[in-house]
DNA sequence: TTTAGGG
DNA sequence: CCCTAAA
């Protein structure tokens, strides 16, 4: 077997049948001597996003036109909280579970099984808040008591107006203004007596309930994307201009609301999107979602009316119905992203795809203390530690992180060696971009070794105790969560244009184990590779290192722990378009190129010609893309939209589709003679 | 699956 | 970029 084709056989074609296309096709290495060139870069550092502040933040849109935004802003707090609560109610040990006071959280006896939130005043504040919202209706369905806690018990309960938050009554914004929530719920709570040290007991609302109560601790930063149904009502540039921010503050165990009034910055972004975690902040249209789905998290529950999951694998949008059928779905309305998406990659550096998870880059700029050099710009990220020496206001109790810059795994580069410095610029913006806009996972090492439990403490993970952090690093991996098919995509997979590292139909199930792939990245990178592996430990995939073994491990219990998160997120964002990759001008020379030679009609050996490599690049993607190029051809210049292309360039696209519509024309006489 | 073409 | 009929 001649080895360049077994070098190929990881990805989606195989087969004997094939095997003489793969040999005359011009490999990457001849690709190189072809006038073309290739640049790997490895371990690309990009700087976290120049306007990164001082910390991470959790961005919670209050819309300004819908009436209540005190009720708003706290049915979403307590959405944050009942998520973060039901992810990590069994992880919390039995000595940290009695720290925190403010919020609680709990579990009622009657049949509602609601809970119940205890949120206080704080004394201090002049304008006394008071948060009288019954009845929170999100998915698991939350009620809220007034306050009938003792603000002294409690003092790293700072809430404040949140009209002075949101500013969304039109009062003065005040951004430094902050509301604390703890992070804990306790058994001591739920016997109504909270004492804190030094102060007086504090009444909590006493329920007899029989079962424990929900215990529970905020983890580090958990963050998800707002449903977009927030922005759409809004004009663009108000979109966003009132944003709660949750974040973890200085004082830990709270989570801090911060006016983003003042932010010019934030009125060009295109979406709330802050993501480190999984959870998600619902929207009044996406809990009316969630109530009419079934409530069961089984796998293979169908969350779509029709009776089928609705998801998506490699562009292409289908039902999946249980006798595993496909078939096409045209329920546009569906789409969760109904506004428009302006240019990608300058208003959302740093967030994934669609699809993926993403990574904020509407970071807080209020405090602005230090770090005047945006380029090293630094998380704060509050620990959340249920301290069992509660020392409110501690500082010991907070870690400072400092990142410089993340790195971003391999990323491979073709460009002719006619292209202008400009243009390289460009590809290797291109590639950033796919990088990190196919959804990127954040991965925390410790001292070289992967942390992989996120629902523990830093504390317990140690890295609290890491006083400097060199230990500490911060790492992109591919979070492509498709790797890890939800269940209602295991029956029946589409393989075909999958990425190369999917774990093969065989695994279906619940295997953990999955098979080993390996892989020859030198001719198989494109610019999706990074984007294409499945969120795995750091140890087991050199990602640097373009020549190396893959291997899939085995998927960590803590990652299966948030499968269920995963897949009613992935569910939902199945049905979401593609994300817009304009082509390069590399890329259009590469298809211009390739349809000079094999003509207009045969897409999928122009795909196999020029495109091999760009796995989001389908034959239709290149068919269409030529039709649009034929178009913008015989515009004017004027007219046309996007990248500028070189006359020349479109000089060939003419040439080349008059000379193949001639010799089809051609053809077509002599077959009908 | 691939092609072709409308949306 | 999506969708889908038809091959």
């Amino acid at each position: 077997m001649l080895p360049r084709v077994s070098d190929r056989t990881e990805t989606d074609r195989s087969g004997a049948t094939k095997t003489e296309e793969l040999v005359q096709k011009p490999i990457f290495k001849d690709m190189v001597s072809q006038t073309r060139l290739e640049y790997g870069f490895s371990g690309y550092q990009v700087p976290v996003f120049p306007r990164a502040s001082r910390s991470a933040r959790v961005r919670v849109p209050i819309r300004k036109k819908s009436g209540n935004s005190q009720k708003r802003a706290f049915e979403i707090l307590v959405s944050v909280a009942g998520e973060l609560l039901r992810e990590s109610r069994a992880s919390v040990p039995e000595d940290q579970q009695n720290a925190s006071k403010n919020l609680v959280l709990k579990e009622q006896e009657d049949e509602r099984q609601s809970l119940k939130c205890n949120i206080s005043d704080q004394e201090t504040c002049d304008e006394k808040t008071f948060i009288s919202y019954h009845q929170i209706d999100t998915s698991n369905k939350f009620s809220c008591a007034p306050d009938r806690f003792n603000s002294k018990a409690c003092a790293s309960a700072t809430l404040k107006s949140f009209d002075q938050l949101a500013n969304v009554s039109g009062r003065n914004a005040n951004p430094n203004a902050e509301l604390g929530i703890s992070s804990l719920v306790s058994r001591e709570f739920s016997e109504g007596k909270v004492e804190d040290a030094g102060t007086e007991p504090s009444i909590i609302q006493t329920s007899r309930s029989e079962t424990p109560p929900l215990t529970g601790s905020f983890d580090v930063l958990q963050m998800d994307r707002s449903p977009s149904d927030f922005f759409c009502s809004d004009s663009k540039a108000s979109m966003f201009k009132d944003w709660i921010t949750l974040c973890p503050s200085r004082h830990s165990d709270t989570i801090e609301l911060v006016n983003r009034d003042d932010d010019k910055n934030y009125n060009r972004c295109t979406q709330a999107a802050t993501t480190l975690k999984t959870f998600r902040l619902q929207s009044n249209a996406a809990d009316q979602r969630i109530k009419n789905l079934p409530s069961s998290r089984h796998w293979g529950v169908s969350p779509n009316l029709n009776g089928g999951a609705s998801f998506r694998n490699d562009g292409k949008r289908r039902m999946m119905f249980h006798d595993g059928r496909t078939s096409y779905s045209r329920q546009r309305s569906k789409r969760i992203s109904s506004f428009k998406r302006k240019d990608f990659f300058n208003q959302r550096p740093f967030t994934g795809s669609d699809r993926g998870f993403q990574f904020d880059n509407r970071f807080n700029h209020a405090d602005k203390r230090s770090d005047g050099d945006n380029s090293n710009a630094a998380i704060r990220v509050g620990t959340s530690i249920a301290s069992p020496h509660l020392h409110l206001g501690s500082r010991e109790r907070n870690v400072k992180l400092r990142i410089k810059s993340f790195k971003v795994p391999e990323l491979l580069v073709e460009i002719p060696t006619t292209a202008t410095v400009g243009s390289l610029k460009r590809t290797v913006m291109e590639a950033v971009t796919t990088a990190l806009g196919d959804g990127l996972h954040v991965g925390i090492l410790l001292q070289g070794k992967k942390v992989r439990e996120d629902s523990k403490t830093l504390l317990q993970t140690g890295i609290s105790r890491d006083g400097k952090h060199r230990n500490l690093g911060f790492m992109l991996e591919p979070g492509h969560p498709q790797i890890i098919p939800p269940p209602c995509m295991r029956e029946q997979r589409i393989t075909r244009n999958a990425t190369p590292f999917t774990i093969e139909p065989g695994t279906s199930g619940v295997s953990h184990v999955p098979p080993v792939t390996s892989c020859k990245n030198g001719a198989e990178s494109d610019f999706h590779l990074v984007s294409s592996l499945p969120n795995i430990s750091a140890n087991s995939i050199t990602l640097l290192n373009s020549q190396s073994v893959l291997s899939i491990p085995a998927i960590s219990v803590g990652a299966l722990a948030v499968v269920p998160i995963h897949h009613r997120a992935r569910c939902r964002e199945f049905v979401q378009r593609r994300i817009r990759r304009p082509f390069s001008v590399s890329e259009v020379e590469a298809l211009v190129q390739a349809v000079e030679k094999l003509g207009t009609g045969r897409w999928r050996d122009v795909k196999l010609r020029a495109f091999d490599n760009a796995k989001h690049r389908t034959y239709v993607d290149l068919k269409d893309k030529w039709k649009t190029l034929v178009h913008t051809a015989r515009i004017s210049p004027q007219q046309r939209r996007g990248e500028p292309l070189p006359q020349e360039l479109l000089d060939r696209v003419l040439a080349v589709h008059a000379y193949w519509s001639q010799q089809q024309a051609k053809q077509l006489l002599e077959s009908g003679v």
